[in-house]
DNA sequence: TGAATATATGAACAAACGCTCATATATGGA
DNA sequence: TCCATATATGAGCGTTTGTTCATATATTCA
């Protein structure tokens, strides 16, 4: 891979926990739902409330179509809930961790 | 924005708060760092160890170039902080909120 | 049935991103 | 001083991503 030779001090280095790979591409996937302000912001406003498409754009001052588009990437990765009542599909956070993540980014972010 | 009027319940949707803006961005770039397999595998090797470039890269099977952009930049949003050794930099975590982090996110992944 | 409302979705496009490659800088030893 | 090692960094490139626009589907009501 490289041109030259490093010295690697094997006793150090062969003791060091490896994730596995399918942990670490989840993980990733799961960090990237977070990453983005307009998925972030709408994470925001389900904390305690079920909402529609509508409410979240008007909430957002967005377009439908981009705020459809971001709930359909949250709910396909298990992050969102949605629940169909008559015209309106209203959305929720699907369990609790995603409200600890939300916390603890808040947090370290305001320190 | 759209070319028809919806119908919005103002009580509801009044009352739910809205992060600040800066909050937001500064929450997405933080978890943008977590969103990369890269960064994530860096970060995890970081865990209770003080590593140097070639060290990493060993590990993760990765040119030294690329783990010595990702430090950059891990650096940049102050989630590792440096140390010179003569001619090695060693690598560690910056804070105790990463490993929060890392193991909110595992924990998560696992269930 | 027809119109208005609500949501979903595919295509397209610009911006952001992560890696590679080449090169630069820095340190230690012969 | 010269050379090997260690790290840093700018440019370039292909890939991914988030939004817009156009359009499709679904539901309610007159």
């Amino acid at each position: 891979m490289e041109k030259h030779v490093h010295q690697i001090d094997n006793e150090k280095v062969n003791n060091i926990n490896i994730l596995q790979v399918d942990t670490i591409y989840e993980m990733a996937s799961l960090f990237k739902m977070f990453a983005d302000p307009t998925r972030l912001k709408i994470m925001n406003v389900l904390l305690n409330n079920e909402l529609n498409v509508c409410e979240i754009a008007y909430l957002l001052n967005m377009t439908h179509s981009a705020i459809s588009h971001q709930l359909a990437t949250l709910k396909l990765s298990n992050l969102v809930k949605s629940n169909k009542k008559g015209k309106e599909v209203y959305y929720s956070l699907a369990d609790e961790h995603i409200s600890s993540i939300l916390a603890i980014g808040k947090e370290h972010v305001e320190e």
